[in-house]
DNA sequence: AAACACAATGAGGAAATTATGAACATTGCC
DNA sequence: GGCAATGTTCATAATTTCCTCATTGTGTTT
C-alpha cells in the first residue's frame, strides 16, 4: 500500500485515479493545485506525488521544485502534450517520470509501481537525467536543444527535434508508427501514418553519418539503436 | 470464447458484431442502451463491452463511468465520425479503445482480441513476463525486438519474430497450426497451412544452433522446447 | 519393405511495406 | 497580405516479405 498525493484542478482527473488507485489497495490524498500541494507534501510523507504541470496558482514545475527544498518525494507528471514537453527533463526538478494526457489509469498506475519500487530500492534518491547524450559523433543538449553533428550545429525542424528526442529518450525499444503519433504528435492527430515516414526522412538526412542509429522495423516501425 | 456485451441502439449494428462475433465462437449478449447495459454487465462477467456513445436514456460515456464503479470489464467505444471525439480522450474513463463508425466487423474484432488478450495478460498481478529470455546462446528482447544468436544479432523478418516470440512465449506447450495461424496470423487469415512451415523451415536457419529448440510435433504441429 | 501421411525445402510471383520526391497546406513573422 | 519555413499528404519507385505450390525427404504403419 502506497501513500499518493493526487494534483490536479480538474476533479474528474483527480477521481479517475483515485478510484484505479483505492481499487488497488492505495491511500490517496488529494490536491487542487501546487500550493496546496506543497503543504501536504510537508505535513505527510507521501509514497509518491502524481502531478498535473498546468494548474492554477502554482503549476507543476514550481510545486516540484518547492517540494524538493525539504523532501526528495519522488513525483509523477502529467502534461498535456505539446511545447514543454522536453523541459520535463532538461532541468533539476527531479522529476521521475511523466504520462501525456489522455492517459489510461492503467498505465498511470504501472508507472507509480515502477518508480516507487524503484525508489525503495535505491536508498539515495538519483533520478537527474543528464542533460546531453551523446551517441559517437551524435551529441544531443536537451536543454538548448541543440543536435551536434561531429560538432557541427544541425539543422533540425522542431518536429524532427521531438521526434528524435522520443527515439532518444526511449533508445533501443521498438515503437510503433501509433505509439510514435502518439507520443510525438499528439493524441488528437488524426492524420497519416507516412507522415511519420517523412520526417524519419528528413531526420535521417539531418543527421548525416549517424543515420544508421535509426533503423526500420518493418511492420513495425521505428527504433534508436545505440 | 469470450462473453461479449454489445450495446447500441440501432438493431443491425448489433446484429452485424453479433454475427461476427458468434462465427468466431464467442458468446454474445445484446442490450439496447446503456441502462440495460449497466444492468447486464451488473449481473454477468463479460470479457469486453462493445458500446456505442450515442444512446438513449444514458449514453456510452456515462454508462461506462457507472459500469466502472462495480467492474473493470475492457470497453471498446464506438463512435460516429466527429462525434465529440475529444472528450473520448479528454478524461480517461477507462475505455479501453474506439473504433469509428463506420467500422467493419473485422476490424472490431481484431481491437476485441486485443484488449481482451492484453487485458487477461495483465491482470494476475505478477506474471512477471521478462523483457528478455536466454536459452544457452540464443536471447530474446522483448523490448527492443532483436534476437541474438551467441551474441550476433540474427536477421528475422517481421513474421519469423512473430512466429519465435509466441512460440517463445508459449514454450514447452505443443501448438497446433491452427493455434499458430490464429494467434500469429490472425483471425482473418485463410491461407494455406503449409505456410507456416515454411516460415518455421526460416526461423530455424535464422537460429543456426539454436534450431534445435523448435521441434516439430508430427501430425500436429510444433513447439518451442527450452 | 512398401505404402502412406506428413514435414521440409526451394523458387517465383504476389502482396505488403517503406523510401522518396514533389505538391500542397499551414503557420508564424515581417 | 505576402513570404519563408515547416508540416502534411500523396503518388510512385524500391525493397522486402509472404504465400503458394511442386518436389523431395522422413518417419510410421502394416
Amino acid at each position: 500500500m502506497y501513500k499518493i498525493l493526487v494534483v490536479d484542478d480538474e476533479e474528474n482527473i483527480r477521481e479517475v485515479i483515485r478510484e484505479y488507485a483505492e481499487f488497488e489497495g492505495h491511500e490517496v490524498d488529494e490536491a487542487c493545485d501546487g500550493m496546496e500541494a506543497v503543504e501536504k507534501a510537508k505535513d505527510k510523507d507521501y509514497d509518491i506525488i502524481i502531478m498535473d504541470i498546468m494548474m492554477p496558482r502554482l503549476d507543476g514545475y514550481l510545486a516540484c521544485k518547492e517540494i524538493r527544498k525539504f523532501k526528495q518525494t519522488p513525483v509523477l507528471m502529467l502534461s498535456a502534450r505539446g511545447e514543454e514537453y522536453d523541459k520535463l527533463f532538461g532541468f533539476e526538478l527531479g522529476i521521475d517520470d511523466y504520462v501525456v494526457k489522455p492517459f489510461s489509469p492503467k498505465e498511470v498506475m504501472a508507472r507509480v509501481n515502477a518508480i516507487v519500487k524503484r525508489n525503495a530500492a535505491s536508498a539515495p534518491p538519483a533520478p537527474a537525467s543528464s542533460d546531453v547524450e551523446k551517441f559517437e559523433g551524435l551529441e544531443i543538449n536537451f536543454v538548448s536543444r541543440d543536435v551536434f553533428i561531429d560538432g557541427e550545429k544541425a539543422n533540425l525542424t522542431p518536429k524532427e527535434y521531438d521526434l528524435l528526442f522520443y527515439l532518444v529518450r526511449n533508445k533501443n525499444i521498438a515503437l510503433t508508427r501509433n505509439k510514435l503519433l502518439e507520443e510525438v504528435w499528439g493524441y488528437d492527430f488524426f492524420g497519416d501514418d507516412r507522415t511519420i515516414d517523412t520526417h524519419i526522412k528528413m531526420l535521417r538526412n539531418n543527421l548525416g553519418p549517424y543515420r544508421k542509429f535509426i533503423v526500420t522495423l518493418r511492420g513495425l516501425g521505428y527504433k534508436f539503436e545505440a
